[in-house]
DNA sequence: GTGGTCTAGACCACC
DNA sequence: GTGGTCTAGACCACG
């Protein structure tokens, strides 16, 4: 389940994740509308202007355009796959840099992993 | 090296955070005193203000404990190991978490990890 | 009235506790909006920030709770008879004690308690 | 026992205040040798030159005398009965006040004592 | 308009 | 020199 936390930055950026979540999931499809402003604000329990704010880091990311009078909807020539892939490697980088800057070798990070996938 | 950057977070939970990795790495041990304020302030370029913040968050984190006029010190009880466990556990969570709400399989993450260690 | 004394430690922690009186008074109650920083500010004659650093302080207290936007809120769920009880209890302990520390009797605090109440 | 805690004002003064409190309970005696400032400092856990304060606060309060090569005395015309009094005095009239200022009747106020007293 | 963070610079208590 | 508090004033995120 998705979850704001105002102590993890900005909320306007952690909502604009949550969309693109959405896309990597494969539960947005480009071309795809995204839900207005006001639901979304509604469903997340921000103010709509927060939500508008997320919009606009969309757009600038041009991940997603807005059509007037219709609403904000995913970039039809999105890539998909290529956005997935540069996340996976952008998360992975920034786990084994976290790892390595409190002095964590590979093996006991493997095993953490191992452990945790296990419960 | 370690870096400053205000997109995350507020400063002063950065410069904490800095401290407690130097813990973890064993740069710092349990009675060790800290650099005083006024010099990490000018070592990291931020305001000596942020810095006794800083101390003031490490402080009510019980990892630290300050003395008047002499400085500021690591608890003497500090249970470093704990401490490193319980932040490795809660990277690898967070991790895996992350990767699986965009819908990217164990396999796929540990693929991910393999290519970048080779790297 | 309420009255700050810069010798009788932080401003702060005053301002922190005049609010938690009005609490014990009965002048604010559970979900009560306090006044905005700025105003009270202005109120009491101290910096914006001043009184920022107070609301921290009543909030690591778990006596309010702040929502970013709208204002600093008395938490609903204070007992506020219970915080009553025990600050009661530590004055009176106090009082007892220091009259203790100085060699005097209990009769003696009596008769210092019924002169006073009289004038 | 005697207890110094930083949070509750300047540690001078409440080394000061100790000095008074042996006075009250007849610990001390006008014309009495205060032991030296580093046999105190040594006792109380602070640092000489805090205690050094400690004794000009005294002075200040024309409650000691320092004879130069000798050390630090009572004052032989104190008048300890008068200054008792005044402490009980002040100390009540603060109580009152503080339990006043949280809406705290006598009736309670007394009960408190009572019940404190008892344990 | 609300609180949160940061800077710059001052003064204090303590060692 | 050490940390702690306060002020003044700026900018940000949020509603």
């Amino acid at each position: 389940m998705f979850k704001l936390d105002p102590q993890k930055g900005p909320l306007f950026k952690q909502v604009a994740d949550s969309v693109v979540q959405q896309l990597l999931k494969g539960e947005l499809r480009p071309g795809d509308k995204l839900h207005s402003a006001r639901e979304l604000a509604v469903k997340v329990g921000v103010n709509p202007n927060t939500v508008i704010q997320s919009f606009q880091e969309l757009e600038k990311l041009e991940i997603t355009e807005t059509k007037r009078g219709l609403g904000t909807f995913v970039k039809r020539d999105m890539n998909i796959e290529k956005l997935k892939l540069a996340k996976v490697n952008e998360l992975t980088k920034e786990f084994l840099f976290q790892l390595k800057s409190i002095g964590v070798s590979m093996e006991e990070a493997l095993l953490a992993i191992r452990k945790e996938v296990k419960e």
